[in-house]
DNA sequence: TATGATACTGAACATTATGTTCGCTATATA
DNA sequence: TATATAGCGAACATAATGTTCAGTATCATA
């Protein structure tokens, strides 16, 4: 990729950031970031359709990172869902999720927010599809699942919100609180 | 209040409702509520100042009913919390809920889902506020008081995508998979 | 049932954001 | 160095928002 095509993202994912630091999704308009990241209004849309499309890029590139080790073990078939493993997966991924701690915050607050916890949730789709076997007691499959995936988004979002917790302590929280495992 | 606010009230509420039943909340615009209300577009700016404001006003006006019994029983410091009031409250705020289902499943897809859930925890909050008392293993109260209030809200939303359910049986997936009761 | 208050109407207008176009300039890559 | 590609930014078209106001309809009530 065109070393400029490169920087213009770049610029425009760290100004959008920044942005979202202190104000809402739903607030930041496509000429405040592009005034913030300093590029040309048709050079914003030559990279992205609508600021929706700038936010799932951004997304996009997050999970990409986050997720990397568990989308290589699904290609692998590397199907292991030992508690062990499972533990050393979900606090991999905080790992990840912590390194993205600042721009994370910012994309959770506001309507952004919604977004990002979709699209993190069809991810851990994928995390967590072989781990939920049989319902007990005639709880429907599709329920323990959504459960499960809910139930570590929220533990996330609760973590972005929440500083000074370690991923071991939130993962600890997490396994704790989850009657399945 | 005068009977052609009402009226004009309940012609929007009504045109939204329908509108989101097939539409996203993003995508329909005033003026599309406004022709389908059939009201003169000052007048809707007299009852809502934004879209929002109608979303939340809406919201406002389910949860009021939803909530009620809730909300009586706080006010008279009736705080009971063994298990079998809490499926009994449980149970009665999802007939509530169930009574305005066409509503609440067009609210919840979309963007406006998250303004929904965000009201929803608020009041929530209330509901489970007296139950949630120490954090075992040393995990936060505030952390397990998050994760109840999602966990339900969560199973509401679940509900409300897969039709079939009783309030009862939502109220016992939702108490089985609870670790906390 | 007459009257004063209040709500609704809708056309016109100002404002604001979005997304596109295009001729020109700057930069990367081979 | 050449040429392809990216960025620039002013100008424009479009579309939705929210406001204003003079005229009309409806309500509450005395």
């Amino acid at each position: 990729m065109d070393r400029r095509q490169q920087k213009t993202r770049r610029a425009i994912f760290e100004a959008f950031t920044r942005l979202l630091e202190t104000r809402s999704y739903g607030s930041v308009t496509v000429q405040e970031i592009i005034d913030a990241a300093d590029v040309g209004r048709s050079t914003f849309y030559a990279h992205f359709e609508t600021k929706d499309a700038l936010l799932r890029a951004m997304c996009t590139d997050i999970f990409d990172h986050v997720f990397s080790h568990v989308l290589e073990k699904e290609a692998t078939h590397d199907f292991s869902n030992r508690p062990e493993d499972i533990r050393g997966r979900v606090t991999h991924i905080l790992h990840h999720l912590n390194d993205n701690r600042r721009s994370l915050k910012g994309i959770l607050s506001g309507e952004s927010g919604e977004v990002f916890m979709r699209y993190f949730k069809e991810y851990l789709a994928l995390l967590f599809e072989p781990v939920v076997s049989e319902g007990p007691e005639g709880i429907p499959a599709d329920y323990l699942r959504n459960h499960m995936i809910c139930d570590f988004a929220e533990a996330v979002r609760w973590w972005l919100r929440n500083d000074g917790y370690s991923p071991e302590e939130i993962s600890r929280f997490f396994l704790a609180t989850s009657h399945l495992l």
